[in-house]
DNA sequence: ATTTTGCGAAACCGAATAGTTGCATATATA
DNA sequence: TATATATGCAACTATTCGGTTTCGCAAAAT
């Protein structure tokens, strides 16, 4: 199934899920008691955010701790990136425009 | 209905439309031309990107020009932003770890 | 060896989603 | 005035989504 990075953090839950585990690793377990959904839920969400990449998985015996893979969420940065270059580009024609104007009315 | 911008930028036209219009404002029939769906369904993402004020609306006789809302697209940045000072303040306890091993080291 | 625990996968269900076609309305244009 | 154009809105449909319950399996614990 192709999954996403956008398509994953849409849902709430999940964004929740990367911000709770950001700062350490977590069980599956231990993030669905922060819920109020069942664990099948939230593993359901764990699978779909592994699978595009946002959450690397460890194993350690029959546990397996998730974390966020910092590198994975530069790709959404990167997409915000594209607008800042737009938005710069369309300013400094902007200023091109307004300095033409200037010239003009020194003449 | 609620309207979230994660939500809204989960779909890839509506992410398309967004990049295709932040150069300069455009109108739906303008938009439509550039994706295979019917004008109505192009018009559809135009409401929900407009609802969650992604999209701003500049009204000129019977044409409507979509427009970015630079500002609402930083609402995704300011999300990214909680990672970005999560893990700095990691780092830097993981600095203070090193810290205090160095200095153990010199006792 | 038996039981408990941690986990994923499958089957199912109601709600939401993205698309279509058809229609209504307001503004240009002939 | 009659017609063409630009747009939004409603109804319908197939698909996806998020949730639950049930199950199977492997690793710990007893």
């Amino acid at each position: 199934m192709r999954r996403d990075v956008f398509q994953a953090i849409a849902d709430p839950t999940r964004r929740a899920i990367l911000l709770l585990i950001a700062a350490h690793a977590m069980t599956p377990n231990a993030i669905a008691e922060h819920f109020d959904s069942t664990r099948q839920a939230v593993s359901k969400h764990l699978k779909i955010l592994t699978e595009c990449e946002l959450l690397k998985q460890k194993f350690t015996g029959r546990e397996i701790y998730y974390e966020v893979n910092a590198n994975k969420m530069k790709d959404i940065d990167k997409w915000l990136a594209q607008f800042r270059k737009i938005w710069e580009t369309r300013f400094s024609q902007l200023d091109a425009v307004l300095a033409q104007l200037k010239q003009d009315k020194k003449k």
